[in-house]
DNA sequence: TAATTTTTGTGCGCTAGCGCACTTAAGAAC
DNA sequence: GTTCTTAAGTGCGCTAGCGCACAAAAATTA
């Protein structure tokens, strides 16, 4: 359980700071309610906000015409939303979507920028977790070409549940189906078998994990991949994040 | 063809510095043959080089285990290989493999930070580029889930020819199969069908592409959607890339 | 010229997921 | 209760791509 020691009520990767800096960075920050199915971003606006998850999951998705949305990650209290605005471009490739209520620090691009920049334990922190982004990224192109729709599924259902903290998860058949690009019926199908193996149970847009260990084995390795790569770059212990300096060591 | 027009014997993207800044950093390169099918990096080892290709192609390619290669992102002269590590991590998630011979600028990764360092120009560049690459990638994980093998393969042959600029590509079924992550058979199956439109013809390694129009409209939209991700972001007149100041704008 | 290797083509049965249409069941509202 | 709405289940024919096996043709080597 990846994400699952770390306290509820706060951001797991600004834990990853110095308490100088992730005190100084929350002053900047307002707290926003997280309503579920709340659209943050649509594909192509320009992001005027950079979001932290406290509580509640936000899943990022990719329209392409044609095809139904896709979801390219789900973003919990580990992670960030819209940190790329550091890359320099303040437009998103793809809409945001709240799929668990709950709510976030947030704060505006400009500022969000200012604190970058004068901040490098922050600037670091971020670079990295864009960096595990996308290998997750990279693990996810592959995943969706070869795997087949039950392991997705489980894949899917192990991560909401990691960022839900909960083992009865909120989410209807016909937005997993959303979320995985594929018929909701194909969602029946396969949670069905999951079902059948004992592993979850649910009904009626709730989805109980009975077995995570055998989810696990069900899903497809894509789960750990993930769940690995995010440890290798933003484990606590190796972060090793520096405060100085901040004059030579401009950018990396 | 969005990438013809530049002129052969550079670097693209280089080619978007002043003259001043480009001059001073291909300073810091040297020129390294790429010969055919080398594997520049796998998946995992640590990034000693970053690459700008003059001539030739490189694919990024992922590997899941159990599961085919599949082809990312092919690497011409219009980008670079491995600039993510101005992200702080010196790791490639997946291997690098020359598809078609040639030669490239490199310069050793930690002469290159410290270039990126001092260089906002160069530095607000390869963020830009680096965020066309992810742009990509989201559109990438879409299109392999969506579309079917025959606009996936036309796909592949346009951002071939952008890249090799030629209308014959020296590529065999059996390669464009591994980086589509299908089977062989599959490709020969789909690239019958755009010979049989006329659009392409080809005979043992060699194809040669008759209708580039024809072979856009039989690709996936995908094709078009990155050409114009690109040249919105990295097209010579809009990208402004300014000199000053290297101090107050440290990173953004 | 003959043998070998590389590249491309064909056939066949199989499976995952699709579109479409319809059914069942559980809550919610009246 | 009864009705209505939302969520989940079933059936059917279809297609893309799979694995496997084998065939044909072009290029290379002997």
């Amino acid at each position: 359980m990846p994400f699952k020691q770390a306290s509820i009520g706060s951001n797991q990767l600004l834990n990853l700071l110095p308490d100088k800096n992730r005190i100084q960075f929350i002053d900047s920050c307002e707290v926003l309610a997280l309503n579920l199915h709340d659209v943050i971003e649509v594909a192509g606006s320009v992001i005027d906000h950079v979001y932290f998850p406290i509580e509640g999951i936000i899943s990022l998705e990719k329209k392409i015409p044609d095809n139904p949305y896709l979801a390219i990650a789900l973003i919990g209290n580990e992670g960030a939303l819209f940190p790329h605005v550091i890359l320099g471009e303040d437009l998103t490739p793809c809409r945001a979507v709240v799929q668990n209520a709950g709510f976030a620090l947030r704060i505006a691009t400009a500022d969000f920028i200012h604190q970058v920049e004068h901040d490098s334990a922050l600037r670091q922190l971020l670079k990295r977790y864009i960096f595990v982004i996308y290998s997750q990224l990279l693990q996810t192109a592959s995943c969706n070409l070869f795997h087949v729709l039950e392991t997705r599924l489980a894949k899917l259902l192990l991560a909401f549940q990691d960022r839900s903290q909960l083992d009865e998860l909120h989410v209807t058949q016909e937005l997993l189906a959303q979320m995985l690009g594929v018929r909701r019926v194909g969602v029946t199908k396969a949670a069905g078998s999951l079902q059948r193996q004992n592993l979850i149970s649910y009904s009626r847009g709730n989805v109980i994990i009975h077995n995570r260990k055998g989810l696990k084995t069900a899903s497809c390795l894509c789960y750990l991949a993930d769940v690995d790569t995010y440890a290798q770059f933003l484990k606590a212990p190796e972060t090793n994040l520096t405060n100085e300096p901040d004059v030579d060591e401009v950018f990396v």
